[in-house]
DNA sequence: CAATACTGTGAATCAATATTCATACTTTCA
DNA sequence: TGAAAGTATGAATATTGATTCACAGTATTG
């Protein structure tokens, strides 16, 4: 016998690993999942075709992989705005703003994780993702109404229209100026999208409060 | 010379074109997009395939005309039931209510219209499709605030986020039950879903215009 | 170093469909 | 009727991109 695996190995396979997955995770952020071919994720990686199979049994695997991790991120930080023993209008606010501003962030990756057809098996997390998030708010709502602080409504039917109004509305083929891509942007450009963005983010919010509460936003007492 | 298009061949030629349409939107209702290829069009419409490039220059260019055909009958039923001079609020009441019913009765196709990942040439018709429900919302909104029916706001933003929610509560990955697809279903089965179906649709009514209007529903005084 | 077991390579293969095309059949009309 | 123009056929071809595989390269240990 003479081989076995040593730290060193084992090091080095996991680094290339990560740099397959960065590697498939930027195509993605760049261009979408249509634009992340085996071809170009190896290219990108400064590795064969071949190798790539070395590390992921299929191309189905690398980018499941490649969608989870990058949606545990955003629904993290949705889930952690949405925690505390605020009043649950609070929260909901937090966690719309939360996602909204994300998305507006970084609208290629956003778009690809929420809007972009994809293969079916990626598809299959996407559900898991949008229902990630649909749980979180439906939680909100059940604790809402039970501390009195939300009307009585169905909860599931809430959150899942509540995802589609943000999905749509920021990211989703309504979504204003989605081509925008890979353009370069002057500075004046940039700021003129952040007041539109900030001015959507607000729209937004209010039909999502409203939605909810049966009440007009802004409120005219506060919380 | 000897011969010219006449009667009798354009009549013949025009029939051979509609049967390759309605197999092709068969295919679509039972199974979607992906489940529609050139070869089970051909076989289903009882001709070969080499045929039906005689009548559409490419399958892009018959499922686009498929899309769009059954896309205008939807958004028409919609227009209808939006158009009139009623308050804002009813008509927003009725377009709703349409759209909810229409998909809920054939999910299938509203699946296939609105959320089935789908080649990009029909997927733009897609983003005509949506834009067109958009566009009759936010006429809708305009003309409800300017008669001051309905509470100053972003009338596009509003209207995408309602075109969104409709779209995931009632056939998006979060459709309550959307994998029945080829289902046959007992008469018990077929009543119980109509009355989940019914309380869907309230709640979504709900959501929707608790949104637009800012004040809860179902309202105290009849508009 | 030699033997062993793994890792990397990238051109060749496979698979699934859309699309073409040589051939055979139809229709029209002088 | 038969030449002209069209239409139908479906097996063969083209395309696209994932996946494989025979071979070459690298670690590891005795």
């Amino acid at each position: 016998m003479a081989y076995r695996e040593t730290d060193k190995t084992r090091a080095r396979r996991e680094s290339i690993r990560q740099r397959i997955l960065a590697a498939a995770h930027v195509l993605v952020v760049e261009g979408g999942f249509g634009y992340a071919s085996m071809t170009a994720v190896a290219a990108r990686a400064g590795i064969a075709t071949g190798s790539l199979y070395k590390h992921f049994p299929s191309k189905s695997d690398l980018f499941s992989e490649v969608f989870r991790h990058a949606t545990q991120k955003e629904v993290d930080k949705v889930a952690m705005a949405i925690q505390g023993s605020d009043h649950a209008v609070l929260r909901l606010q937090r966690a719309v703003q939360t996602f909204a501003r994300r998305a507006l962030k970084s609208r290629g990756l956003a778009w690809a994780l929420i809007a972009e057809p994809v293969d079916p098996k990626v598809d299959e997390d996407r559900l898991h993702y949008r229902q990630a998030y649909a749980k979180l708010f439906e939680t909100l709502i059940h604790d809402g109404m039970l501390r009195g602080e939300l009307p009585q409504q169905s909860a599931s039917v809430t959150s899942a229209a509540l995802v589609g109004s943000l999905a749509e509305a920021l990211v989703g083929p309504l979504a204003p100026g989605q081509r925008q891509w890979l353009e370069t942007n002057t500075g004046a450009e940039c700021i003129a999208r952040q007041q539109t963005d900030d001015a959507l983010v607000d729209a937004l919010l209010r039909f999502c409060l409203q939605a909810v509460t049966g009440t007009p936003y802004p409120r005219e007492a506060p919380l």
